[in-house]
DNA sequence: CCCCGGTTAGTAAGCATTAACTTACTAACT
DNA sequence: AGTTAGTAAGTTAATGCTTACTAACCGGGG
């Protein structure tokens, strides 16, 4: 209940936690370091103990997001079996259920582009682009295999990846009223049918 | 080249150009009055004259772009011909276009949304929603004439803007380096014929 | 045509507060 | 005894906003 004195560690990774959670919902110009430390429970000089500035505690949260979100992994076994319809929803439900549960990571990568920071990049490039050239990888394969038509597949990769990103900022970051939870409805499946057959009621399609 | 004084009105119009200009790059709490200020070339003083408040400025701002922006008119001519293919490709078109061109109202979208703004509901339900609610119609329709499948029309007309949209966002928000500006492949129809026909390589299906 | 009074564009200087960051210290653990 | 967690009380520089003022414009009476 009332422990007078943490570990450095400890208290490091509290900070940490709290920052994080902090800097997403406010971004880094609206949030103030008093805020922080009254969410730790300790003073405001007991931030620049552990971090020197403001922006070494935003670069330390952006780390760490980094490293610890990516457990994306492509879904090997369906792609060996050329399950596509498998392939991508796994895909989408990663997607959906870990963004839609906790919006924070999401909410940091925009603030982080939008306010111009520089370490957006490093994530960017090692969170998004990388998962968009696996499912561009998987996409060329079928393409030669003439599974799918030709198309370009990182392009193609982007826009299934945008079907789905879209959906849920619009509902965690957006907010959209008109977008109803409406469990009956799986987006996730839905969106991978639409993005395997199109919208169009061509001969023989029907899931 | 020196103008002494100028009217109230151009005056007003000058400031809450720039402040648009400002507040997309930098949010609302990433700006100062003082720059806004600099930026019009006259004393802050004078942004205080024609706003009481920073928040009265930027809600001025949020208003004026909701007022300009949407241009936004349904390809009518198109629809009644069931020409479905250019019914999408001039909505992604007038889409990629206008925010390639000019990131600045998505970029106070985000911002506004991000830093939770209110003002955003009524800008996000009376351009993003009713423009979605326009295509979500045309598919409706579409559907009760057999030419589309039985999906949910909304979710369908999100689905397709959010294509859209994530491909803009990850040009001029994230930056992406990896989407090359290539202008051999079109976005919006390569975009448009994946929604319509799906990427599978389905018996027939060529554009 | 010019002076004159009222209005309006515009500012210099300042005020109150706040935000990031320091310093100099205390007290707990080893 | 020495290191380390932690803080009270600053400091400095913004930052949003105000006040009290100046000077440019405008319209009308002489």
């Amino acid at each position: 209940m009332c422990p007078l004195r943490m570990t450095g560690e400890d208290r490091k990774n509290q900070i940490v936690d709290t920052a994080i959670r902090i800097f997403s919902e406010k971004g880094f110009s609206g949030t103030k370091t008093k805020e922080i430390a009254d969410a730790v429970g300790i003073s405001e000089a007991g931030i620049f103990k552990y971090f020197a500035t403001k922006e070494e505690l935003y670069s330390a949260i952006i780390d760490r997001k980094a490293d610890e979100s990516p457990h994306f992994k492509f879904p090997e076994k369906e792609a060996r079996e050329r399950n596509d319809f498998m392939v991508f929803l796994k895909i989408a439900d990663l997607l959906l259920k870990r963004h839609l549960k906790d919006p924070s990571f999401l909410r940091l990568l925009y603030f982080a582009a939008l306010e111009g920071h520089e370490l957006i990049q490093m994530v960017y490039g090692r969170y998004y682009s990388k998962n968009c050239r696996s499912i561009a990888q998987y996409i060329e394969l079928r393409v030669r295999e003439k599974a799918f038509s030709p198309v370009d597949p990182s392009l193609a990769a982007r826009a299934f990846v945008g079907m789905i990103i879209h959906y849920i900022v619009s509902r965690v970051i957006f907010k959209d009223p008109s977008i109803q939870s409406d469990p009956s409805v799986e987006p996730g499946s839905f969106l991978v049918k639409l993005f395997l057959h199109g919208i169009r009621n061509d001969a023989g399609v029907r899931s």
